[in-house]
DNA sequence: AGTCATTTGTTCGTATGTATG
DNA sequence: TCATACATACGAACAAATGAC
């Protein structure tokens, strides 16, 4: 029952070996040879692993000499707990919601990754800013499968609630599979937008969000205003 | 002669023709073994030229049916380098942390409250640095009840972990009960440690940690460079 | 310098699994 | 149902770069 294949636990196997400091920048991984006797497969399927890392910029092959350690992965899971979904609060509130465009087309690449489709395949796209007290304080892009969400748009212009339009659509309930964070400078759109200086500091949240049965209905991009707004994670 | 491998030229091929509208988006290219035949390889070395296509996101591969033109990229709305590797790991431990400084002290108003003390109260205090590749990624301090953990200054200096350090002290477990995020920019004594220019957006994370009778043993603020770190909220 | 074992890179061959239409 | 087409995996051989002797 095994699904995933030998090469990706192999590359995951290496990946955390390298996170927990296993092997440190500059360090030489053991060769393809030893790593194939070592799980038991043959030598490609060792190549194949360390070809993902490779494309995730983690290690980097010499010929000749062998695969060197060139990065730790900087993502950091905050808490293996935290149940994050119904918890994200800016402030408790977020009042008002301004449309800014609604549009379809097709799905890029990450955001193919995020909702499992194709590259190409039909997304509806919600633009908009989140406001409280009149002043801005988030711009949100959230993407949709048009082919699982046919009737969203129309759905968003009337709720302007993400979840009151996944309601009406047949999605009951929903749950955050994924959340990452990371402080940016704001660029001059976003700064635009949100009524800040340039380069200010903004949160930037990349999330997705999942039905019950655990296939992605919304893969959203938001961008805070840092001095305006502070996440709460809670729990349950 | 030309050293270049046969797969990178079958790769600049196909690039050419799909760059020239003899394939457009959405068309599906000829099939693996026919490309073999046509290029008279081995189909591995036509898939080694195509997996680079697909690296570049030019085609995408769907199993069963053929190899596509994706779609024309088009450009990330907000972020570029976004990573998604779904990460299991189960420990988000950082690889390597600096103590600062070690000290005991009289807990202010809003370490009181966090730990559930009286202003006064005696705390101790852990100030250090996360470091991975040698790079600093976080500042942070961590507030200790000294009554509840008397040896934990010890413990920390002994372990440089503060899971270990409460395991030591008899908190077996413990779980994150509350954390707040939001975006600052560095002052000038954060940029210093953080080896970033001031005013650089930093990402500050305020949480509290209880045992699971949900009496409160730790009280940690973190200031993570932004550019350099991706906080990750999973689900179990 | 040059030789030589080591190590990664490329290419072929073969077989089987799995999703598609 | 079933042929097609991509995905995974094993095995073999040689080329090319490295580093140590």
């Amino acid at each position: 029952m095994s699904k995933t294949p030998v090469w990706k636990s192999i590359a995951l196997s290496l990946t955390s070996e390298i996170a927990e400091g296993r092997y440190s920048t500059g360090d030489r991984l053991p060769t393809e040879a030893q790593l194939s006797a070592k799980h038991g497969v043959n030598r490609h399927t060792v190549r194949r692993a360390l070809s993902e890392l490779a494309e995730q910029g983690l290690v980097h092959a010499r010929r000749g000499a062998g695969v060197f350690v060139a990065a730790h992965p900087t993502d950091y899971p905050i808490g293996k707990r935290v149940r994050y979904h119904k918890s994200i609060s800016a402030n408790g509130k977020m009042p008002g919601k301004k449309i800014l465009t609604l549009t379809t087309r097709a799905a890029d690449a990450s955001e193919a990754e995020a909702l499992q489709l194709e590259p190409g395949d039909p997304v509806h796209v919600y633009d908009g800013l989140s406001l409280a007290d009149g002043q801005p304080i988030g711009l949100f892009q959230s993407v949709f499968p048009a082919d699982r969400l046919p009737d969203i748009l129309e759905a968003l212009t009337e709720t302007q609630s993400v979840t009151k339009a996944l309601q009406r659509c047949g999605i009951a309930d929903y749950t955050r599979i994924s959340t990452r964070l990371t402080a940016r400078a704001a660029t001059v759109t976003q700064a635009l937008h949100l009524r800040l200086p340039e380069g200010a500091p903004v949160l930037f949240s990349v999330g997705v969000n999942a039905d019950p049965n655990g296939v992605p209905v919304e893969f959203g991009r938001t961008v805070f205003a840092g001095e305006r707004v502070t996440l709460t994670l809670n729990e349950d």
